[in-house]
DNA sequence: TTGTATGCGTTATCAG
DNA sequence: CTGATAACGCATACAA
């Protein structure tokens, strides 16, 4: 037995193969570490033969520097963690979009990681994420005090919380939003307007700013007949929205106009209602929420309120550029615009 | 002036808040800093009550770990960049949460990165992020040759990639899916195909695998009348394939099908033949190409050749896998399948 | 149970 | 132009 294999591509030792580094490539190049370093590194001060055969040495090793060395020495690159429900949802590919690019401005770096709608998940997400970045941003299920145990000091942007915090935060005005679309299906001479919402895991929905409390709230607002309001919930899809159609359809036939949770959902009821051989909007209008560029796809194409999700996510940039300057930021608010197309 | 502000909050110090080591706790908490690392890191070998006197500590003095400082002593905490070229882009949502759910399971990491269309910021994309990660995944626009400076041995996989290369690859079997596509449209009747491309920055399509390249060798192999086969070229985007089937549809009006470069191109070109008042498929059929589920939502809904996007994620994780531990892996090539729905 | 010493791979400082 | 030497913040034997 070979007492080491000296550093040969040799496979056959059950030695981990131990990283190349900075030394080993010095001394192939017969000089030492520090010129190595210069060499990589682009300084002037070298010459430019010695320079030459570092570079060659380096190549001919594979050497890669370490970005965690690097990083303890020059800690200058800023990575944020954001973690979403679900990528392929598609809110949030735009709002990927522009977290991504807000911090590519910056020199920053995104880890994308996605909770598959998973809660425990969310959790452990959470905690392994944040002790992998400098910040976290996140579309979060928990509460603060669930979140706790797990944040361990992250610097965290919780985004569309509405409950108080002690974190960022990004929120969105659904109740300015929600009044603009009931009060267009409203001029629009609807009476009878029924909601698709979406169940939460769980229902501790504590203040009044979930779309369905806004919904409540605004049709009391604005006088409309509450006894001829309905409300059914379903998941948060194309098929949750469907069934939603269906059901809220079978119990009040006579609803003229639904609003739904978002536009994922109002696509499902915008499917049904054609389904059943419905005419959109005459026979009953269908209002979205988000404003998803895939809405403008259905005929009649859907008329939603629109969030601006690009602009949320450098809003979130700017609330963790914040907090990781101790510069106070104030909690972001992300007005909302109703943009009518067809459906209504 | 004071001389120093003594570590205090004191935001007037022109000093960088310096970091808060394992030392600083240790001293505030009376014990050696390799006691903190134990409670921190939930060895057993502790006291209770100094645990909790530390982490006390630890929580009043704001600290956290470096991930740098841990990374080097403990390199299990694996990254891989993801590059691609605009998240926005609906192909990409559902690989990105491929590669991501693929790495998740590993306890790997995903950061990424988008070029937005940019070869300029593809080329500087690679580099940077190439210097912060294990591994690279990405969708390059770039031939080996031109990457390679800029690549600076990161093992990287590139997808969609049909010329030959020394990474490892994740390729598509474009070849069969355009096959079935036209064979489709021929039994369908349709002798007039026409196509609409996209027009790449540099059109280096050295090989006969792109997938204009495989369409002309298609028509050729089942006798179509080549000159009765046209194609145009526009951008990849919704307006390009309204532009290109207006283009089309003009210059050859008795075009019966058009097969348009991906889904997103398709899905222009069929509101556009709605716009003209052409009814889908019986004025003219539309055939799209990767299968994004959006399709669905026209109205006929898309024909298309699906491509399983996600499992092309999951491919990526796999060729990184083996890079990393040195095991030769073949180029992965990920079969199509022919998706008949309403448009044909 | 706790503290001391050492090394991880790199960059920066300061001699030569 | 080049080479020692000292950090950077943490974890891990080893000694106490």
């Amino acid at each position: 037995m070979t007492k080491q294999q000296h550093g040969a591509a040799g496979s056959a030792g059950s030695e981990p193969p131990r990283r190349v580094t900075l030394r080993d490539v010095a001394q192939a190049a017969g000089v030492s570490h520090q010129t190595v370093s210069r060499a990589i590194n682009d300084k002037g001060e070298i010459d430019p033969e010695t320079r030459r055969r570092v570079l060659d040495a380096a190549r001919e090793l594979r050497y890669r520097p370490s970005r965690f060395a690097r990083g303890l020495v020059r800690p200058d690159t800023i990575t944020v963690g954001l973690i979403v429900q679900d990528v392929v949802n598609p809110f949030y590919p735009e709002l990927m979009a522009g977290v991504i690019e807000a911090a590519e401005n910056k020199g920053w770096q995104v880890v994308v990681g996605s909770t598959q709608n998973d809660r425990d998940n969310e959790l452990a997400l959470v905690r392994s994420l944040g002790r992998q970045v400098d910040a976290l941003i996140g579309f979060l299920d928990h509460s603060d005090a669930e979140l706790a145990p797990y944040v361990e000091g992250v610097p965290l942007v919780v985004m569309d919380r509405h409950q108080k915090t002690s974190h960022g935060v990004v929120d969105i005005d659904i109740e300015t939003g929600v009044r603009h679309g009931i009060q267009h299906l409203v001029e629009r001479g609807h009476q009878k307007i029924g909601m698709i919402d979406c169940l939460r895991e769980d229902g501790q929905s504590e203040d009044g700013l979930e779309r369905r409390d806004c919904f409540l709230a605004v049709v009391e607002e604005l006088g409309l007949p509450v006894d001829q309001t309905w409300i059914v919930a379903g998941t948060e899809s194309v098929a949750g929205g469907e069934a939603g159609f269906a059901e809220l359809r079978s119990k009040h036939p006579d609803v003229s106009a639904v609003f739904a949770y978002n536009d994922v959902v109002a696509i499902g009821a915008h499917r049904a209602a054609r389904r059943l051989g419905l005419d959109v909007p005459k026979d009953c209008a269908v209002l979205g929420f988000d404003g998803l560029s895939i809405g403008e796809l259905l005929d009649p194409p859907l008329t939603t309120v629109h969030i601006d999700k690009r602009r949320m996510g450098e809003l979130a940039i700017d609330q963790v550029d914040g907090l990781l300057n101790g510069t106070p930021v104030e909690h972001a608010l992300l007005p909302t615009e109703l943009v009518v197309r067809g459906s209504t």
